[in-house]
DNA sequence: CGCTTATATACGCCAGACGTTATACTCCGC
DNA sequence: GCGGAGTATAACGTCTGGCGTATATAAGCG
């Protein structure tokens, strides 16, 4: 499951939340959702680990996961090119951006 | 449906590409994918539509689409959050996070 | 008007995603 | 080594998304 599908989830991207605070165990993460039963969890962490996503570091019994951000960087890649519409101020990339799409119309940003 | 959905799709993302550059009508998006089927681009432009990802203006019997950008403002708001523990240089934003979120590991970036 | 072109909707099908219950695995403490 | 805690996997059901075929809608044109 690619990257962009990982994070369509909604419950993945409250466990990447909670990630990003700091790494936390299985059981934790568990406890976080109590609309969801363990192996539900369990299997997000699955999709979460094979998408890169996250990593799990084995201690004793539990196991403890932490953020893996770079595969989010796939995602920002292609935002780039969007990015500069909505007035984002984000000078030294449109330099990039600038040469592969010129001459373009800027769209209201609602 | 909404937007990180409408966007874990890929064709879709390739539609919003195509839009990127400028706008077109739906005839061209449709050509623009030819193992799909008339009804099938038609109905992912619906999406995108009703995720307000794409606009759309009646030219005669043509439908011409164009890039709605803001929608994915949402997208790039949940990124902020990550962004900074790649090392993506992006140290005006990096202020406005650390205040919420301080003391933290920095992954390796593969 | 009737025909053609451009696009959208209706409907049925299938694969895959997500949930639950049941079960296996593994480490720990006694 | 045995029981229990922590976690993952298996097996299964259900629902949804996306596809294709067929059809509706609507505008242009002769």
């Amino acid at each position: 499951m690619d990257v962009f599908e990982a994070v369509a989830e909604p419950t993945r991207r409250a466990v990447l939340d909670l990630l990003a605070g700091h790494e936390r165990p299985a059981g934790e993460l568990v406890a976080a959702f109590p609309a969801l039963t363990q192996p539900a969890v369990s299997r997000h962490l699955r999709i979460l680990r094979e998408s890169q996503l996250v990593d799990v570091r084995a201690d004793g019994t539990r196991r403890v996961y932490s953020l893996r951000p770079a595969a989010l960087a796939e995602l920002d890649r292609w935002l780039y090119t969007y990015r500069r519409f909505w007035g984002a101020r984000l000078d030294a990339l449109e330099g990039h951006l600038d040469s592969k799409t010129s001459g373009q119309r800027e769209e209201e940003a609602k």
